[in-house]
Formats: structure tokens, C-alpha cells, sequence
DNA sequence: ATACGAATAT
DNA sequence: CATATTCGTA
């Protein structure tokens, strides 16, 4: 139990509640001062200790320096600095206190985000002290979800939360709520001792690497540095209880696995273009990447594990692969830029690893500080997704002219929530292969041809958005694909399928100019908001400094621009010259739904739960006659065209067939 | 003695 | 396959 917990341990027993409310201390957040004095004094009424600032930032520092030093956060949303669903995030991800949102703006959408990224509250102002004296219940809930979770299994502390029951650790055969499950798990204990020994050598439970967790196991090692980062060391940042050291290092072990593939994909594909030496991308040697890495990262974690910033950056689910603008570049020690440009190899070769489950990856590019973010546009789409841009512009893609850019990557996720609030349209963003030539070789190199059923690559009409970035060393790239998928959804909680996915960059292998088709997914907007962060956050802090470093570059390179402007068109949701639209790219989604929906209309609706799928998009479906169809099919295709002639052109790298 | 991490087992 | 367990090492 925490430092809060032994605090408040009395409130479980009971009578002795003594002045329980009093003295709570109350993390208030607020970048007007006269906001924060009024909540201040409210909540000093209320005899809580308060804390107050104006600054999230200076919030989570604070957090940072000692999360036990506060038993509840409340923020405003509406801050122009950090807004107060980056800052919930932050806190949530890191130090797991209650935070309570405050706002003026009753917006369902808004509150629901609030929520759903683990608000425990989101009160309306003007809001009455009335309503400040009961905010303890929070901390009391949320100690007693610990507690409770300390009893069977090691932390569920967000199963409290309602809205990341999901995410919880759970402990196999040990989760006692299911009458049945004990029972049987008694029984089967009996069994064993009756049969002699295996009493004590009793299975440890198996430790499930949910989102939430793994989430938190990735901010501990961000924070630690990967080299520093040792199961102990993890176990303390992470501050969940149950896990043993075996359990972190054996994730641990998967996670640095995973990261020497992707170093490895990088390597191969991005070829000579890694002149600084990575050359057999071994894990050591990403080790010594990681110099640049860790610079990057060393700044990260200054403000954030991971560069997390970039989660609220949600990426236009419904309409685009969601690419989001993300902040500003980070200063990278020019050395290290040409394994920054590797490591963006790297990360489009993770993009690309995923077979199974997908999930829709956004890794924003840009380390900067929350300080830099100004006038930020947020726009609400098709549900809790959100836009945050710099120019309050709510296009997408308008990441390219600027030192700044993110990363999506579309990954498998299983989908076992049956929540049946919606259904999102999960745009599978591809990582592209600058030269699909060399992605064929990596490709044979490995061995490893694509798995996907070749009906779900079948399903063409997909659209390609490509974007690159140019460094000294060549060009890398993303590519952001569209493709239909009805599969995947099975259940898998666990994101590290897609992480220890080695060939994931199949998908090179086939369509249109040995270019890549995938699978579009459907993503429930929930769940994807649970993992995005997570699988977002897995990359992070690998390529963000790539990344950044990467966009700081390519300014110096003229190609770039021009890769910038084709990725632009087709890009920009109002472009009108090109037509592409999110809308339109929406439509091809749809329509290929629709599609896949009367191909296999048993099994997959099966899956899609009842049919929810055909609910939601089938008055779309109906609009989109075969004939835009086609059209946007061709549209889509010959972008995709355009797009890689635009880089054959340009890239003197490329490799070609023999 | 401990903790780590690679290899191996389940 | 994900996670646990084992085992050699520092």
C-alpha cells in the first residue's frame, strides 16, 4: 500500500473516521489565477491542505517530486498551456491519483473524454463548495479499489475507475469474484495436494500485462532509461502491487526484444541509409543508438515518460489515420541523426508488425515541452477523438512543413469490450517502405511473408497516405493505409502481441505496387482510447527522438519539402484539388465495411457483436453507392502511385528489382 | 546474497 | 504465444 494508502487506511476499518475529510490534500489546477484562488478558498473551506498552481506543468513536477504527496488532483480543463486532459493523462499514467476536471463547458463529448481517460469526476462550474466537500469520496474510492485489489489481485486500481475496468491486472485463477472460478480453483488445490506435493509448489498466478499496466511498466522504464531500467527499479516507479521481479523482468525481457526487432526491421530496411554503424542492430547497439535515444529521452522524461504529450493528440479515428500534428522538434545532437533517421525505419517496421490484433498506433513525433504548446484547437470528431494543432486548424495533416510530425501506426488489438457505445472505424496506418523494393528484401530476409488471410489483403480499395521525411541519410517514411478488416477482434488484452510481432512488415509485400494493402479494423472508439495510449506509448520513447530529430533535419533537405507537399495533398482534408478527403477516406472505410459486412455476414457480425457494426454504418453504407466507390478506390489508388513515383524519383537509394 | 538477463519451459 | 522458470553471471 501506498504512503496515501497507510493514510487512510482507518477509513477501512470504521468508526474511527476521526476528521477523515480534513486536511485531504487537494492538488488544484488552474492557469487563472482568479480561478485558482476561487477554488482554492472553496477547498480550503472545505479544510482541505490545498495545493495550488497555475501551471500543469508545475503540477505534474510537483506530482513528480512526490506523487504520495497529494491525495486528489482537480483541473481545470480549459488551459491553454497543458490542457487539463493532457494533464489528467499525465497524472493518471503516472501517479494514478484521482483527478477531478473541472469545466464550464457541460459538453457530453467533453466530459466523456474526461472520463474516459480516467477522470474519477468531471464537475461543472460554477461548481458549489456543496459539491468540493464530497470530492474525498474519490480518494476513499480509489483506496479502497487498492485494497481491494491487494486482497486478490496484485493492483486493479483502475477497475475503479469504471472506465479502464479493462485494464486491470488480472491474476489467472486468482480472481475471486467469479464464485465459479474460485471454487474451482479450490478444488482444483485440493486435488493437488491430494495428490501429494504441489501444495507449495503451487503456480504462481500468471500476471496479465493489460494496458494499464503495461502502460505503467512503459512510463517506469521511460523514466529509468531503458539501459538503467532494471526490474527492482521498475517495480518501485510502477507501484503496483503483486508484481515480482521475475514478473518485470520477464517483461522486461519481451519488451527489449521487441525493441531490438524493431532496431533490427529498422536496420535492414533502411539498409546502408544507417551509415552511423547499425550495422547488425543488435540490441547493444541499439544500446548505443540509445545514446541519441537517451538524450531525447532524458529530456522526455523531464517533462513526461515517453512523450506522452502526444496522446491527446487523438488521431481522427473515424476519418484518417490519425495523424496529429504534434509539437514542436526537440534538439538532438546532430550525430545521432542518422540513427534517429534509422529508428523511424524502425518504427515503420513496428507499424508494420502487426498481424494478429491491430491497434492504431499514433507516436508523435516531437518531444516538446507543454510550455511550447500554443493555441491549441481541440475539435471533437465522430465521438471523443480530438484534434490538437497548433494553428487551430482542425486538418489533420498539416504536419509535414513543420519540424514536427507524428507517427501513427495501426497495430492489432483485440477487441473484447462489449461496450456497445461505439464502434470506431479504426484506420489502419500503415508504415511504409519508402522503396518497396527493399522492403521485399528485408522481407525475404526474414523470411517471412505475410500472414495475413489473403482475403482480408484482398480487400483493395485502400488508400495510402505517405508521408516522408527525408533526412541526410535518405528518406523514410509512413505510410498510412487504409484497408478493411473485420477480423480481429478477438479478444487479446494484451498489447505486447503486436510488440513481439518480428515480421509484422509483411504487408509490403502485396497490392498495388508491391505496396502494401491492409485490413482497416474496426476499433471500438473505447477500447482504442484505452490502448492507443499505451501502444502510442510503446514507441514513444523509441522514435520520438528519432523523430524529432528526423523533422529537424529534413528542413535541410529540399526533397523533403517536396515529399511534404505531395504528402500534403493528400493529406489536407480541405485540399480540394485532390478531393481527399477524411470524409472521403471515411467513405472508402465505410463502404469497404459494408462491404466485408455482406461478404461474411455470419461470422463477422458474430464477432462485431450483435451487428453493431451494421447499425452504426449502415445508413452509410447506403449512401455510398459502388460507384463512388470506384471512385475513390481509383482515387486512392492512384495516390498511392503518385506518391511512390514521387519518391522513386527522388530517392537515389532505392534499390531495384533484379 | 542478490538481482539481472538470456535461455528455456510451460 | 505470453509468461514463468531456470540458470549462469556480475
Amino acid at each position: 500500500m501506498t504512503v496515501e494508502g497507510q493514510r487512510y487506511s482507518f477509513m477501512f476499518e470504521d468508526g474511527a473516521t476521526d476528521r477523515f475529510p480534513v486536511g485531504m490534500r487537494v492538488l488544484a489546477v488552474d492557469d487563472d489565477p482568479l480561478r485558482l484562488k476561487v477554488l482554492e478558498t472553496m477547498l480550503r473551506k472545505c479544510q482541505y491542505q490545498v495545493t495550488a498552481t497555475n501551471k500543469a506543468i508545475k503540477a505534474l513536477k510537483m506530482l513528480r517530486v512526490n506523487r504520495n504527496r497529494y491525495d486528489i488532483v482537480i483541473t481545470e480543463v480549459n488551459m491553454p498551456e497543458m490542457d487539463g486532459f493532457k494533464f489528467l493523462e499525465l497524472v493518471r499514467l503516472e501517479m494514478d491519483l484521482p483527478v477531478i476536471m473541472l469545466s464550464a463547458n457541460s459538453d457530453t463529448k467533453l466530459v466523456m473524454k474526461g472520463i474516459t481517460l480516467g477522470a474519477c469526476d468531471y464537475l461543472l462550474k460554477p461548481v458549489r463548495i456543496e459539491r468540493l466537500k464530497n470530492i474525498w469520496q474519490h480518494v476513499i474510492r480509489k483506496r479502497m479499489c487498492d485494497s481491494k485489489d491487494q486482497n486478490k489481485s496484485p493492483d486493479l486500481d483502475k477497475a475503479c475507475h469504471g472506465t479502464e475496468s479493462a485494464n486491470s491486472v488480472a491474476i489467472s485463477g486468482n480472481s475471486g469474484e467469479n464464485d465459479k472460478l474460485s471454487m474451482k480453483q479450490k478444488h482444483r488445490n485440493e486435488e493437488e495436494k491430494e495428490y501429494g506435493k504441489d501444495d507449495e509448489t503451487e503456480k504462481k498466478p500468471c500476471v496479465v500485462w493489460s494496458v494499464e499496466l503495461h502502460r505503467k511498466f512503459v512510463a517506469a522504464v521511460n523514466q529509468l532509461g531503458l539501459e538503467t531500467a532494471v526490474p527492482m527499479k521498475i517495480i518501485a516507479l510502477m507501484n503496483v502491487k503483486g508484481l515480482t521481479s521475475e514478473n518485470v523482468a520477464s517483461h522486461l525481457q519481451q519488451y527489449r526484444s521487441y525493441l531490438k526487432r524493431l532496431n533490427n526491421m529498422q536496420a535492414q530496411y533502411c539498409g546502408k541509409a544507417a551509415p552511423l554503424g547499425v550495422k547488425d542492430s543488435t540490441y547493444l547497439q541499439m544500446g548505443s543508438i540509445d545514446g541519441s535515444l537517451s538524450v531525447a529521452n532524458t529530456a522526455l522524461s523531464s517533462y513526461s515518460p515517453g512523450g506522452m504529450l502526444g496522446r491527446l493528440n487523438s488521431p481522427v479515428g473515424l476519418n484518417l489515420p490519425g495523424i496529429t500534428p504534434s509539437g514542436l522538434a526537440e534538439p538532438v545532437d546532430p550525430q545521432n541523426l542518422s540513427n534517429s533517421s534509422n529508428s523511424l525505419g524502425k518504427l515503420q517496421g513496428s507499424v508494420l508488425a502487426s498481424q494478429f490484433k491491430n491497434l492504431f498506433i499514433q507516436i508523435p513525433t516531437s518531444l516538446e515541452h507543454n510550455e511550447l504548446q500554443q493555441d491549441k484547437c481541440t475539435a471533437h470528431i465522430g465521438g471523443f477523438n480530438s484534434i490538437n494543432n497548433t494553428t487551430g486548424n482542425p486538418l489533420m495533416f498539416q504536419w509535414n512543413p513543420q519540424p514536427t510530425h507524428s507517427i501513427l501506426a495501426l497495430m492489432n488489438l483485440g477487441l473484447a469490450s462489449s461496450n456497445p457505445k461505439s464502434i470506431e472505424l479504426g484506420n489502419r496506418v500503415l508504415s511504409n517502405f519508402p522503396d518497396h523494393n527493399r522492403c521485399s528484401e528485408s522481407l525475404q530476409g526474414a523470411g517471412q511473408l505475410s500472414k495475413f488471410p489473403s482475403n482480408a489483403v484482398s480487400m483493395s480499395g485502400s488508400y495510402n497516405h505517405d508521408h516522408s521525411h527525408s533526412s541526410n541519410l535518405g528518406i523514410s517514411s509512413t505510410c498510412h493505409q487504409i484497408g478493411n478488416n473485420p477480423q480481429g477482434f478477438s479478444s487479446v488484452s494484451v498489447p505486447f502481441s503486436l510488440l513481439a510481432e518480428p515480421r509484422g512488415d509483411v504487408q509490403c509485400r502485396e497490392g498495388l505496387i508491391g505496396n502494401i494493402v491492409q485490413p482497416i479494423n474496426y476499433i471500438r472508439k473505447q477500447r482504442w482510447e484505452e490502448h492507443e495510449q499505451d501502444y502510442r506509448h510503446y514507441m514513444n520513447w523509441t522514435f520520438g527522438a528519432i523523430n524529432s530529430s528526423v523533422s529537424a533535419d529534413r528542413n535541410l533537405n529540399p526533397l523533403s519539402q517536396n515529399l511534404d507537399k505531395s504528402d500534403a495533398v493528400c493529406s489536407k482534408n480541405k485540399d480540394q484539388s485532390n478531393g481527399i478527403t477524411p470524409s472521403a477516406l471515411h467513405s472508402i472505410v465505410v463502404e469497404k465495411s459494408a462491404m466485408e459486412t455482406k461478404m461474411k455476414p455470419s461470422f463477422d457480425q458474430t464477432k462485431l457483436q450483435g451487428g453493431q457494426m451494421k447499425n452504426r454504418y449502415g445508413s452509410l453504407d447506403d449512401i455510398m453507392s459502388s460507384i463512388t466507390k470506384r471512385v475513390w478506390r481509383f482515387l486512392a489508388l492512384a495516390l498511392l502511385i503518385y506518391v511512390l513515383l514521387l519518391w522513386q524519383s527522388h530517392n537515389c537509394e532505392w534499390i531495384s528489382y533484379s
